[in-house]
DNA sequence: TATTCGCAAGTTTTT
DNA sequence: CTTGCGAATA
């Protein structure tokens, strides 16, 4: 290797205290970085692989793994910026596996251009397996079924190799059931998420010469939160790293939330036992939070008795108290947390975007998201609902996968009769009969439709119809992706079908497919090293929730508890710190679990730079029924001494709740119908010192020169000239003269006639208009002076 | 075969 | 309160 000079060395080097220098500076050998919340650790690898590369290692030696899209791209930005045009391959675990499989398929008994199925893909093809085997569920679910085989994949055992445990219902199921769902995959040339590591591993093992030359090809690997790895992750990274040992993780157990995934925390624990001659590094000093933000999550975390304990320290001002209130119902808590956050933005204090709101199950969106709405409060919620998930953007994928790859049934089921075809129940029931007796695929059987004797002229006619549109279809040599689904829509009949039925709805799924080849075209120009209708494929099945999330808009965030981790936000709200909430009522009967549920807290609090509040409600609606709640155990765990309590909290406390509240928001301006940001008086203050609004109107400048929001916004309205239709995206914070505040729920079309249809806080149902001359313009709040 | 209506069931977290 | 699934109709 040659020596750069030192003074590029010391550009890496810059700024970085000694232990992340140590780790930086690690090369050769494997190396574990235990990584607190908030210690600079996406930095420190960064800044390794551009160091790895100064000192002379060949960047496409280099690999880094990661669990989501999102904290791939975020590396491979940073890394643009310290190495320049350096050919590392970042990317998450499953496309890694993808793009290996795609070079030797055959190994595994599939073919190049296999197809990814997603869960839903996944679970209709278990239900062809579970009639396959003819098993009556009972009382069991598809669903039960389907992590348990989701869970042995991720141990690696195979369907021969899968032995029930004796007595366990389930177990006897799955026995019956994986290996005609195993074989269907095979036949249908796909693979489910789980497929993608099992398959992987396996070749890895099976494989020895080909183990080996890929342990060199990627000599220096690097895996994110790798104390989320299963048992199959961990196999194809220690197949890795063999000959070559050059393994660097990063991880935190303490940040361990995966476990029903297969994650085993051990693999982190275990690491040191793996590889003996490892160089340990920790970082432990966080960069992100105040004082008593990470005194009380240290102080939580330490009730974890499996852990190794680790000191948080922070050079960081104390802050203020963590808050935790008590709201009578989940009613109360949405719109107090949404009144707290409209009263900082009108206060010029900080600006949407800064604030983030947690909550354990997806469910919980709902409630906040009206409260958010009542506030006239821009925000965004990730991935609540999946827009490839959506029925039409299904469909028309389902089409690509079928010219991709012909044996997809699960594609050509989806499609077959979508539109309508007159392709009915009995006739797939023959298809697929005719299908499964002579082993083919149910493309091949619908080809050869005139052959079948129980089907009759009529309907083998429409099957042959449909058989003839596809050869059509897949027939044309497409240029682009973006070609192909506009052909799809046109030579199918889909579009004509939306069309004619002239619904609110089917424009809002004609909407939805014009963003989709929106995103078609983006894929084609961004030409990806394989580009391709596979990769585009790809694409669209292996995204994660949190993929979709962007930084730009000036939204209130809301997620998951899982989605959150890795991320930060000045301000972050969790709710439903409740007994069965939180911990999950589902993490109950097992022991480690609710470490895990406690971890996952954890991981939440400590996402807060500033402020972090806590909450917790009395009776919580539940499937239409209200229910009394009892507080977390967690709650308990807490330094409540030294946070801000308000509110009963179980049965010892002595504040009135009623009384506390009122002093905390001006309830009679909330109850009002008018969102709090067109209110003229803003809300009263919080008690905090740099809140001091008073209720003075005042349309420029408000108390001390700080503009409120609302002066913003109509200063956006009047002054400003009409804005390009690009700057918009999907989620954006809008404004509109006439219909007031509302959101962009979906973008389609491009240039001149790009279109986006806006719901708005004061409409019930979404307005389209064409942006390049609508009045819409992106919203912007927050005081601008500053800064 | 297509559509509509009614009932039942179910909700953790996700690549 | 939703979503999905099945049966009854047109």
């Amino acid at each position: 290797m040659t020596l750069q000079p030192d003074n590029n060395q010391d550009k890496i080097l810059a700024g970085l205290t000694d232990a992340q220098q140590q780790a930086v500076t690690h090369i050769d050998g494997p190396l574990l970085i235990l990584a607190g919340p908030g210690s600079g650790k996406t930095r420190v690898v960064t800044h390794r692989i551009a160091y790895m590369i100064q000192r002379g290692v060949p960047d496409y030696q280099i690999a880094a793994l990661t669990f989501t899209n999102k904290a791939a791209d975020e590396m491979r930005g940073r890394l643009q910026r310290l190495a320049p045009s350096s050919r590392v391959w970042t990317g998450t675990f499953h496309r890694f596996c993808s793009r290996l499989l795609r070079q030797h398929a055959s190994l595994v008994g599939l073919h190049e251009n296999f197809s990814i199925y997603d869960t839903d893909d996944s679970s209709r093809l278990l239900k062809e397996a579970i009639r396959d085997a003819s098993v009556d569920l009972v009382r069991e679910t598809s669903g039960r079924i389907a992590s348990a085989i989701s869970s042995a994949k991720n141990k690696l055992v195979t369907p021969e190799d899968y032995k029930p445990a004796p007595g366990n219902p389930v177990g006897a199921m799955v026995a019956r059931v994986y290996p005609h769902y195993q074989k269907r995959l095979l036949l249908a040339n796909a693979v489910d998420f789980d497929d993608l590591l099992l398959h992987t591993a396996l070749l890895l093992r099976n494989n020895a010469e080909l183990r080996r030359g890929l342990d060199q090809r990627f000599c220096y690997l690097m895996v994110d939160e790798y104390q989320d790895t299963n048992f199959a992750q961990y196999t194809i990274v220690r197949a890795l790293s063999i000959n070559y040992p050059n393994l660097a993780v990063t991880g935190d157990p303490d940040q361990s939330i995966y476990g029903w995934r297969g994650a085993s925390i051990r693999n982190i624990l275990d690491f040191e036992k793996d590889f003996p001659r490892v160089r340990v590094v920790r970082l432990e000093r966080n960069y992100r939070s105040t004082k008593c933000i990470l005194r009380a999550a240290d102080q939580l975390i330490a009730n974890n008795v499996q852990r190794k304990s680790k000191r948080l320290y922070t050079d960081n001002p104390e802050g203020q108290p963590v808050r935790l209130t008590a709201y009578r119902t989940g009613r109360a808590e949405a719109d107090a947390i949404a009144a707290r956050i409209a009263n900082q933005i009108a206060t010029g204090q900080r600006r949407p975007k800064d604030f983030a709101i947690f909550y354990r199950t997806n469910a919980f969106s709902r409630s906040l998201e009206f409260a958010m709405r009542h506030a006239g409060l821009p925000y965004q919620i990730v991935r609540g609902l999946e827009f490839y998930q959506r029925k039409e953007v299904k469909d028309i994928l389902a089409y690509l996968h079928l010219v991709n790859n012909p044996s997809s049934d699960v594609a050509l089921l989806r499609i077959i009769n979508t539109p309508p075809r007159r392709i009915g129940k009995a006739t797939l029931d023959r298809l697929r009969h005719h299908a499964r007796h002579q082993g083919t695929s149910l493309l091949e059987a619908a080809r050869q439709s005139g052959l079948i004797e129980s089907l009759n002229k009529r309907s083998a006619l429409f099957v042959a119809k449909f058989v003839t549109m596809y050869d059509t279809l897949s027939a044309t040599v497409a240029d682009s992706v973006e070609e192909l689904v506009r052909r799809v829509l046109d030579q199918t009949g889909y579009r004509d079908w939306l069309q004619v039925q002239e619904t609110e709805e089917a424009e809002q799924r004609l909407e939805n497919i014009e963003e989709l080849i929106t995103d078609a075209r983006e894929f084609d120009e961004s030409l990806p090293e394989d580009g391709g209708l596979d990769a585009f494929l790809e694409q669209t099945a292996l995204v994660a929730d949190i993929d979709g999330w962007a930084t730009e808009p000036d939204c209130v965030t809301m997620m998951t508890l899982h989605a959150a981790k890795g991320l930060e936000f000045p301000v972050v709200f969790i709710v439903a710190i409740e007994d069965n909430m939180l911990p999950h009522e589902r993490s109950k009967d097992e022991a480690g679990k609710v470490e895990e549920e406690r971890r996952l807290f954890f991981v939440g609090m400590t996402r807060a730079e500033q402020e972090l509040h806590l909450s917790c409600v009395h009776e919580r609606g539940f499937r239409g029924e209200s229910r009394m709640t009892a507080p977390s155990q967690f709650l308990m765990e807490l330094p409540r001494d030294e946070m801000e309590v308000t509110g009963q909290i179980g049965y010892g406390s002595d504040v009135d709740l009623d009384d506390e509240l009122e002093d905390d928001f001006d309830w009679k301006a909330w109850e009002d119908d008018e969102p709090i940001f067109q209110v003229d008086a803003p809300p009263q203050s919080t008690g905090l010192p740099e809140s001091s609004a008073t209720g003075e109107t005042s349309p420029k400048v408000g108390l001390g020169g700080v503009r409120t929001a609302a002066d913003m916004m109509r200063d956006d309205v009047e002054e400003q000239p009409p804005c390009s239709p690009d700057t918009f995206r999907r989620g954006m914070a809008v404004l509109h003269p006439d219909y007031g505040l509302g959101h962009i729920v979906t973008l389609g079309g491009s240039g001149k006639r790009r279109v986006a249809s806006v719901r708005f806080v004061s409409q019930p149902s979404t307005v389209t208009f064409n942006l390049a001359h609508s009045p819409l313009r992106p919203i912007k709040t927050g005081n601008t002076n500053q800064e």
